[in-house]
DNA sequence: GTATAATGTGGGAAAAAGTGGTAGAAAGTG
DNA sequence: CACTTTCTACCACTTTTTCCCACATTATAC
């Protein structure tokens, strides 16, 4: 499971540092891909499975859907952790989120994320606006009792 | 179950004595994460789980559902006692809540929370305030028929 | 009141994590 | 086919973190 919030540097070749608490979930495998936001994707071997079923699941003749197959699918890659525990992010990826140097790790459960400072800090932004939270977090029902 | 209030430490390191009669409750496992006000949760594994489930069968192609994972995700950490029963709180956590030195550890029966002395303060004088309980309590559902 | 046990505090050494550089391999180009 | 350039894997060093141990303090029981 990918938890917490990390800060690493994205060096000038494009190497990532995988926090060390996340990387035996790496091991039988990686991909990364564009995220939902302007963020990337890091996930597992076993969870990309499943999004692939999903995508591949979905109707071809609806225009929404082949959108969202070019958005993960072609700019996903396989990915490998080097000896110290490092991946290599592809060139359009970098310039997709706009990394220069520092960048922000932050665990999402099934898949973890990759943020520019800016762009994170946005986010965490959002998330501290209280009355907005007390919206969302409607739907998420924490009491015992359902 | 977690009870009480007790004052403790936290060392120039990070490290958080945790009470003695929580430390049995912890042993299977324990999360810390950022509480709803300006505090940290620490909860069990199993309570852990419950909130897990919910947040992972959330659809992330919806915005908010994401919003709220990457506020309770990215901030929660595994934690586990050491030798003497301390947790290692994470810098992050430790920034949001703003401790340098001391904290209040209190019980909340499944979790309990971690305050600086100052907010824990605010909060036990806005409780002794039993006019203002008055009116804050009314509209809760203490009765033992639902 | 004293002894003993349990709890709390701090520091230091060993291990792990993080950084940057270099050499070799592969791919691309003329 | 040879040369250039880019990419990748490995290695050595620095910094941070973690684990362990010894000591201090408080609580408890006799």
């Amino acid at each position: 499971m990918f938890l917490g919030q990390f800060q690493h540097n994205l060096d000038e070749k494009g190497r990532l540092m995988v926090p060390a608490p996340f990387r035996q979930t790496l091991e039988g495998g990686a991909f990364i891909t564009q995220g939902f936001d302007r963020c990337l994707m890091v996930m597992t071997e076993a969870y990309f499975q499943q999004v692939y079923e999903l995508l591949n699941n979905m109707n071809i003749a609806d225009n929404n859907a082949r959108l969202l197959r070019r958005m993960i699918l072609s700019n996903a890659y396989a990915v490998e952790l080097d000896k110290v525990g490092r991946i290599l992010v592809p060139q359009n990826l970098r310039q997709f989120a706009g990394f220069d140097g520092e960048a922000i790790v932050a665990g999402q459960g099934e898949y973890f994320e990759v943020w520019t400072p800016i762009e994170w800090n946005k986010q965490m932004n959002a998330i501290q606006d209280t009355e907005a939270n007390n919206q969302r977090f409607a739907t998420l029902n924490l009491s015992s009792q359902p």
